[in-house]
DNA sequence: ATAGGGTTAG
């Protein structure tokens, strides 16, 4: 029995027609992973092969050449196309060529083109004006937005997105929003990106709650954008809501959701959410795996991130990091060693923050030698390595190596470094030094509550009260107060509680978990 | 067939 369908290898020449190849070069273009640099071997395949090109052709390459930013074959398949006289023939093919010029920036070359045409359609003018909002030109922009015969949705919403994308202008992108006559779906998603994107949430929901049509990219804005702006909790709401309209999130939307799992260490929830993508057989990648990775890490459930880990087809550096991070923090400082040979022996370029989580790992789990090692193989440490070292020093007791490290960085210590050299201080009660370090933390501007309390603890446990008291009147002086620390409980009933620290807050169940707290030190008196 | 929206994870 013969085939019914043949691979396109398989098709004799004649049978290779122009559509055939116009169809397999576009194919390239819209896969899920779009490789234009094939579609482009597709089109000098087809010249080889003596096969015509049609006007179907030259659009379909001319945007594989956009994409790839080859101005050079572009420039070739232009002089094609004149030479073939399709030129003043198609609007498409003309369109094509400015679309092309103006993603390789060469904006004279497109408005040359643009000057010349016989007949411009919409497309056209809006090809021009997303060119030099490309370019971060929104002067010229807006000089042809003015100049044009006729507007869509589409060119608002380019300049839109050019207002405050180039130039950060967002009250002047929310006016040309209200001047539209009718908007879609993009054009909204565009604005409320806009808001989410420089972190005014209030005015993101706002227009999400007004739109009627949400598309799964607006449920990914605002869900992404509390998550980016430190409201998980807001971004899981939005997602449950999401879910009680029995709308089926993308994966953009479920990483988001993960992600805020991650923050509020909301374990339940997580489980929950990794248990639904499967069921619903929502398509995963790597981004997905590796948040469910880091979620299962942060709530301290590492056999579960193991299991996600070890599972997935492939791993980034993220992934790797993702992981190595995690054992660290729960400590499984030389697990987390073994896996960063692992990392090593299978190629994966090694990043700063690798380094970052390796070292940290070495920092909790006591292996100074080993931290020592690891910090001589970097080759340009930055500051965060550095303080990684010091951290390492100081928590095994040895703070003059860490000062002496100090004292060889080709970089100003930062806050964090400091901190850790002060927190050593109160350990091994070294009043000077601790004193020293509090005024480069004063310079560095990292002299905050916190510092301030472990100065007068160190005064303290040296027995100078009356320092350790001046200290207090300082905090009290510049009305310093502690920031209100904040957990998430996960209460029985699957919800999350608020356990809000250091402030009464009438939304959260404080009262509730005090008393079960009370009556577990009761509990623990009794033992 | 050519133009505008989410590149999310450490």
């Amino acid at each position: 029995m013969r085939p019914l369908v043949r691979r396109f290898s398989q098709l004799h020449p004649p049978n290779k027609t122009t559509y055939t190849y116009n169809t397999m070069m576009k194919a390239q273009l819209q896969n899920p992973t779009p490789d234009p640099q094939k579609a482009l071997g597709f089109f000098n395949k087809m010249r080889r092969n003596g096969i015509s090109c049609d006007n179907y052709t030259y659009p379909i390459v001319l945007k594989a050449c956009r994409m790839t930013r080859g101005l050079w074959e572009g420039r070739q398949v232009h002089g094609e196309i004149v030479k073939v006289g399709f030129f003043n023939s198609d609007v498409y093919v003309r369109n094509g060529l400015i679309g092309m010029y103006c993603k390789s920036g060469q904006m004279s070359c497109s408005r040359a083109l643009f000057e010349g045409f016989c007949e411009k359609d919409l497309v056209s003018w809006n090809l021009l004006v997303s060119g030099y909002v490309e370019c971060g030109d929104m002067v010229e922009a807006q000089k042809v937005f003015d100049e044009m015969p006729e507007r869509d949705v589409v060119s608002w919403s380019i300049m839109i997105d050019g207002y405050g994308k180039k130039t950060g202008d967002i009250v002047r992108a929310r006016l040309l929003f209200d001047k539209m006559d009718e908007r879609d779906v993009v054009s909204w998603n565009t604005m409320i990106d806009l808001y989410a994107k420089v972190g005014d949430m209030v005015a993101a929901r706002e227009l999400f709650d007004m739109m009627d049509r949400k598309s799964l990219v607006s449920w990914s804005i605002i869900i992404n954008g509390y998550l980016q702006h430190q409201d998980p909790m807001e971004a899981l709401y939005v997602f449950n809501l999401m879910l009680s309209h029995d709308i089926k999130p993308d994966k953009f939307c479920v990483v988001g959701a993960i992600s805020a799992c991650a923050q509020l260490g909301a374990l339940d929830q997580g489980k929950w959410i990794h248990m639904y993508i499967k069921k619903k057989k929502i398509v995963s990648d790597i981004v997905v795996n590796t948040a469910l990775t880091d979620m299962y890490m942060k709530c301290g459930s590492t056999e579960e991130a193991r299991a996600v880990f070890n599972g997935m087809p492939e791993k980034n550096v993220v992934s790797w990091n993702a992981m190595i991070s995690g054992l660290g923090a729960n400590g499984f400082g030389d697990e987390a060693l073994t896996y960063f040979s692992q990392m090593e022996q299978e190629q994966i370029q090694v990043d700063d923050l690798i380094y970052v989580s390796v070292l940290s790992a070495c920092s909790h789990g006591g292996f100074v030698a080993k931290g020592l090692e690891i910090f001589n193989r970097i080759k340009d440490p930055k500051v965060e390595h550095y303080g990684c070292l010091i951290d390492l020093l100081v928590r095994a007791g040895k703070l003059e190596q860490a000062i002496s490290f100090i004292a060889s960085m080709p970089m100003e210590p930062n806050k964090d470094l400091w901190g850790s050299v002060l927190l050593g201080c109160r350990v091994q009660k070294y009043v000077g030094l601790g004193e020293f370090v509090l005024n480069k933390l004063k310079k560095v501007g990292g002299d905050d509550c916190g510092v301030y309390v472990l100065m007068s603890n160190i005064y303290g446990d040296n027995g100078m009260w009356e320092e350790g008291m001046k200290m207090r009147k300082i905090l009290l002086e510049k009305g310093m107060v502690k920031e209100g620390g904040k957990s998430v409980i996960e209460a029985v009933d699957g919800g999350l509680v608020e356990f809000v620290c250091g402030k009464n807050s009438k939304l959260c169940r404080n009262d509730d978990i005090e008393h079960v707290l009370w009556s577990l030190s009761k509990m623990v008196d009794l033992e």
